[in-house]
DNA sequence: AGATTGCTGCCAATTTCTGGCAGGGTTTAT
DNA sequence: ATAAACCCTGCCAGAAATTGGCAGCAATCT
């Protein structure tokens, strides 16, 4: 195994263990002494991978996405570009942040013709209606989507009657003008979409849900007749 | 240098000849034999570099965009998910291909529980108004403005009333329901934004306009007090 | 036909990588 | 406070990979 791929092999093994791992594991693991495995350790760092260590404690990896050297085609590249360029104008302003950062990181590591070329690139995104209201809540809202978390939120529904609802958030749809939560809801014991500028009032309860998000997901998928992706 | 920086300089020294390279010129380049120069070759293409080497003639790099490692945040995939999915449900055919391929290509490379975290990615895009027509000539038209190249086009401006012009695109703005060509107009002598659902006819004509197009984008900026990005 | 160039196998010299060791520092547990 | 566990670095000899030269074949261009 080259020295390359068994980098990757080190990400992964040390995603798989969500505790900390002590370096003689991870060494034993991938078949390396544990001199050689702190220096794979600092490469990886080296190359951007947020690695903690600890004395004492062992190694974390901070949840993140290591990609190899992947080559894409001048189009891809321009789907690539507008697209963050999209969610950082439409995004509410955490995963705007994170759009820009993601450009910013594939721009940074192009030579500096081709960073010009794909600047430049000629693909605009307009501005959009100006944000709905409870934009500033989507960012919570992703955040426990993601840890699975209970929400309880007051909602006006279209009729205008407000109720209180515990719900279990799993999706988030993007529209033109809309940003609509997919949740289930304890109180109507069924699938239900939330627009966001509906929403009066968020409140996070640290409760897990007693479900799968991917498994609620397809669930809802089947329910509403939608083809996977 | 190490080898894996080397294999990086290397794309780029190929990116800068457009016509093809010998070996020897790139081995030359680098300070490294040909011999290392094959093996360089060979280890970029299992990479999925698309360098094609022909017998008697050189090397030529098919245009597109090697991206070393790189580590993203969870959000920031997320960023990446949903703008690929939003290119591909929005873009015009050979766009929406690109953005399709672009995201397969970084599915692929993640550990199988990532990517179906990744697949699984709560961040949807509704579909869309029904695209406008016009989409078709969506793909030539950023052919010609990648290629700098003329383009006559038949329009019908807000009035009704049709007109035929030699235009210099340079860019596409992505509104919520319109596509917008930005060009110079060779009639008008100015800048002028042509929405691709009033364009009843597109020509082709292969001769390069006489400015670069990025130097047109930033005029047009300028001239719309449009800040950088 | 001859020149140019891509491409592969082989092998010795060179360079890099590796693993063990020794030692220092920090955190956790007792 | 003491001990144990662990991260981290420098050093060095042995192991492994890389490199460059050579020889030879195939495809392409003039």
């Amino acid at each position: 195994m080259s020295r390359s791929e068994r980098l990757l092999t080190l990400i992964q093994a040390l995603r798989r263990h969500r505790r900390p791992v002590t370096g003689a594991v991870l060494a034993e693991d991938l078949g390396i002494s544990i001199r050689s495995l702190y220096r794979d350790i600092a490469t990886l760092q080296a190359q951007g991978a947020t690695i903690k260590g600890e004395a004492g404690v062992g190694y974390v990896l901070k949840p993140g996405y290591m990609l190899p050297p992947l080559m894409f085609s001048e189009e891809e590249i321009e789907a690539i570009v507008l697209g963050q360029r999209w969610v950082a104008e439409r995004g509410d302003e955490s995963l705007s942040k994170a759009a820009r950062n993601a450009l910013a990181k594939i721009l940074s590591v192009l030579p500096p013709d081709l960073r010009d070329e794909a600047e430049l690139s000629s693909l605009l995104v307009g501005p959009g209606e100006p944000l709905s209201v409870g934009d500033q809540e989507l960012a919570q809202i992703r955040a426990a989507i993601r840890k699975e978390r209970k929400l309880i939120i007051t909602y006006s529904d279209k009729a205008g009657e407000t109720t209180q609802r515990t719900t279990w958030p799993f999706a988030v749809g993007y529209f033109d003008r809309v940003r609509v939560v997919v949740a289930w809801c304890e109180m109507r014991e069924g699938f239900r979409h939330f627009r966001t500028d509906r929403i009066h009032a968020l409140e996070w309860i640290d409760t897990r849900y007693p479900r799968r998000r991917a498994q609620l997901l397809t669930e809802w998928r089947r329910s509403e007749g939608i083809s996977g992706l």
